[in-house]
Parts: structure tokens; sequence; C-alpha cells
DNA sequence: CCGTATCCCCGAGGATACTG
DNA sequence: CAGTATCCTCGGGGATACGG
């Protein structure tokens, strides 16, 4: 094989060598949709866990404690309890979650960038030459 | 100058305003798992439909098609029919898909350095804290 | 306020078979 | 080879209720 087309985040899957596979595991944790939000949100600062849970439209209670978790546990956030009534949790990005936040807003930035754009594609496709009933010579035809 | 914690990604849901939602839709569209993968794969130059389903490893023939038909609808993949026989198409990142490719490889090496540390953090969280008094950065208690 | 525990549903996505 | 069409499962994730 040509040096050209390699694959970028898979290693072949050696008999051992499961740090493709955790590799994978990763970007499937933080490309999911509420770590990024997560983390975004977390740009400026801690924020409790009412707080997160406002300012992510959308995300119910069970998830934001699942997915908190799960950044606890990769080391992105840190949780702190102060112990007052009525209790206060605050989350935190740890160094390592901070590293985290250019490559994901990178990502956000991009997004908003090109919305426009991409609206206008789709646009332009969901337009596109209507598929003809039948069997037409020479003709490759698209679906709906 | 810091309007400190305010959204990121959503603005407020005005009776009509769609345009937060798509944000949101494209983000998340983007951020999957195999639409990350096809455009980290299609880096170096297009590709036809069987390199890529050889390349990303666990990928269905199904999940493919459809996940390259939605990036073909935002504009960030063409598809190439050749008409000889057998078949043949390939599939290239666009102009704005290879805008794309700069944030999507900074996920990918960011995973990719950081996967000890991460995998490190897990085998610290997974052993069992000990309950502490105060504001203590990290976890007081947690069940398992 | 900050969770955890249940129930339950729906749809993402795999497996398989069939066509141009 | 490059899809499309069905079927079917399995778990992500919402809704709800309760506990510290």
């Amino acid at each position: 094989m040509s040096p050209k087309h390699t694959e970028v985040i898979d290693c072949r899957p050696g008999p051992d060598d499961p740090g493709c596979r955790a590799t994978r595991e990763i970007l499937d944790r933080i490309g999911d949709k509420w770590s990024l939000y997560i983390i975004a949100t977390l740009e400026h600062g801690p924020l409790r866990f009412s707080e997160l849970k406002r300012l992510i439209e959308g995300i119910s209670q069970r998830m934001l404690t699942l997915t908190l978790r799960g950044l606890e546990r990769d080391g992105l956030v840190t949780r702190t309890v102060y112990p007052s009534v009525p209790p206060r949790v605050d989350y935190e990005l740890t160094q390592m979650g901070r590293t985290l936040l250019e490559p994901v807003m990178a990502l956000v930035h991009w997004t908003i960038a090109h919305k426009e754009a991409i609206v206008a594609a789709h646009e332009r496709f969901d337009a596109a030459p209507a598929p003809e009933q039948g069997p037409v010579k020479g003709v490759i035809y698209r679906q709906r």
C-alpha cells in the first residue's frame, strides 16, 4: 500500500494491541454530543450542576449526571462538593480538560461559521433531479 | 471582556429562531462517530466505496452509505460515479470538507496524544476513593 | 439541590438477501 | 462493485419517583 491512504485512526488489530481500541473508545466519548456541549459550556470556569442543566438546553438530569461522571472518570473535569445546605456541587475542567477545549471549540466555531453554507447545500441537494421511474438506458440515478 | 457564562452553542429558542437548532443539528452530525472517521479517512484524497469500507473498521455497508449520503447532502463530500463495469464510485472531500479537516484532525490527534493519560485517569478513578470532609476537589463519596 | 433507581420506548444501526 | 430493502435487536436516553 502506498503511504497515502493509511488508516488515520485505527492501527491494525494486532493480537494484543488494545491501544487502537482505546483511541476509538475515547474518540467516541469525547465526540459524544453531550460531552462536547459540557466541555464547551465549562469553557469560562466552574459551574454547578443546576447551571449546567439550565445552560445545556434539552439535556436530561440523567444524561447530565452520567456524562459528567464519564468526564470525571476520564480526568477531564473535577467534581467539588460543598457540604452546605442545600448541597452545592461544582464542576470544572481539569488541566487536561482545558487542553481539550481548543479542538472542541474549533469544531464548534467551524460549525457556526459554516451553517449557512450547509443549509444552502441541503437545499441544493434536496432539489436534485428526481429519479426517473422505471429503468432508463444509460441513466445513473439516485434515490431520494 | 466577559459575560462569563453564556451559552456557547445555543441561543435562546425564540418563537421562530431555527438558527440555533441548525447549529445543534449540524454539530450532532459532524460530531457523529462515523462522520468523523469518514472525514479523517478521506484526508489524503478520494477513495472508493469499498476502500472506505475496508479502512474504517467495523462500519457496516448500510451505515457507510447512509453517512456518506448525509455528508454529500451537507456539501462536505462529492460522489463521482464512473459508468464502468463493474461500477466504481469515488468519494472526495469538497473545498468546505477540507476546511473541516483541520478541527476534526485536531480532535483525533488530541485523543491519540492523551489516551495514556486518560487510561491512567480511569485506573485512578476506579480505585475506590475514601470519603473526606469539607470542600475538597474530587470525589466525596460515590456509590458502586 | 443533587443526585440515584426504575420503567419503558424508540430508533440507530447490524445482518442478511436481492438488484443494476 | 455499489448500493437498496427488510427485518430485528439492543441499548441510549427520556420520564418519573424517591432519597440524602
